[in-house]
Parts: C-alpha cells; structure tokens; sequence
DNA sequence: AAATATACCTTGAAGTACGAGGTATCAGCG
DNA sequence: CGCTGATACCTCGTACTTCAAGGTATATTT
C-alpha cells in the first residue's frame, strides 16, 4: 500500500544524480525531519530499481572511497509518474476521509 | 509506516458506531474509491483493536443475521488523535518533497 | 591510537496487507 | 423448490514492505 520510500528516492534523483549515504541524509532534510529512513531500506530499494532498469549507476571513486551514484532512467521517470499519481489519490481519500464532517455516509 | 487501515476506521467509528461489512463499503465510499479494504484486512483490524481495548463491540441480532458493532473507548479516541497527527507528520514531508524544485538542498 | 564520519552492503525478523476461501442466513427469481 | 446474489461473519497462508542490527573498509579528527 505504501510504496513511499521508492516515491522518495525516485524524486530525489528526478533532480540530480546521488549515492546511497547521501540519499539518506537527504531524505530526513527534504521531508523536514518528518520521515527517516536507514540505509537497510535505501539499499536494497535502490538495488532492486536498478534490477528493475528505473535507475542507472555510476561508480565514482572519490577520495579513497567508492561511491555509487543513480540516476533516472526513462523508465524510472515513468514509474515516478505512476507513484506521484498513485500517492495523491491515497492522500485526497484520507484527506477527505478524515474531514468527512459527523454523519455524511453515502 | 502505514498504519492507514487502522487510521480510516477509528475515523469512521468516531463518527458512529458500525459493523465490519459496512465499514468495507464505508471506506470505499468515505475515500471516493481511492482506497478499497477487503474483508481480509477490516475483520482482523478490528479484532486487534477490541483486544487493545481501542474499541468495544456490541453483537446485535438484525433479521436472522447478527451484526457486530463497534465503537470507540477513550483509548482508541486517544488512539485516533495520535494516528491523525503521525499521517499529517508524515503527508506534509512527502508533500514537501514533491514540490521541493529542483535544487534546494539544506 | 581511538573515535567519528563516510560509504558500501546483507541478513533475519517484524509488521502490514491481501486474496482466497469457508460458514450461514435471507431475499428474489424462475 | 432450487438457485443465485446479497448480507454478514470469520481465518489462513502468503506476500510485501520496512526495519534494526550488524559487517567491511577508508578517511578524518582528536
């Protein structure tokens, strides 16, 4: 049903390509603190995008480490598309779920 | 993460008391068809929630049949408050995710 | 030399959700 | 009367998602 760590990521790299370790401190900034989400979850969703030909990477040694950087795939451009749409559906059904005022049933 | 099923029906049985069946069509209706529970996932729902004492349920006989109604203790109000402030937490972040343009990075 | 930050990763478990099926009653139709 | 469809309850097994905890290795700071 949820779907928002993929919905997360997927917009991120929509605006400029970026490695695993960033992404997560990335995440906690443009939510503003509201979602976390740990390198178990960001690491296999990004491994299993790019199985999934949504993301692309890019091995960039820098310094002494190697990072990997994704970026969108056209495909990965269509499944944001998907997921956007999909979450403001859910989100204007809850919405208007919870301010259905005191008796107001179909 | 989720937790939407459990939110939608302490919403609805905030409003008033009902029982499972029409609580699945309830939802379908209250969401404009943006979210559809199954029986599968409302009766087990429910049944967690009597057990942590959020609701209370009242067997009424109607017709040959017999209804099990629910509605909310003072917990599951409690419940309900916190649930409702987690989901605007978490809608408001994505939400500012999805409008960040590109570039803005703290 | 030790701790902290960067950067990658996996594994096992827990939590959530769902479809498919099962029981039984009642109403309507042919 | 038998059949179908709606009402109304329920559970089981499965799948999906998410997570915390741990593991490796290098660079930087203390």
């Amino acid at each position: 049903m949820s779907g928002v760590p993929e919905l997360l990521l997927l917009r991120l790299l929509d605006q400029r390509e970026m490695y695993g370790y960033e992404l997560v401190r990335s995440i906690r900034n443009v939510t503003g603190d509201a979602i976390t989400l740990g390198e178990g979850v960001i690491y296999p969703v990004l491994h299993t995008l790019e199985r999934n030909g949504a993301l692309k990477a890019r091995r960039k040694p820098v310094g002494g480490r190697t990072r990997v950087y994704y970026s969108l795939t056209a495909k990965g451009r269509d499944r944001l598309a998907d997921l956007s749409g999909e979450w403001r559906r859910i989100q204007d059904g809850i919405t208007s779920a919870l301010e259905t005022p005191v008796h107001a049933e179909a």
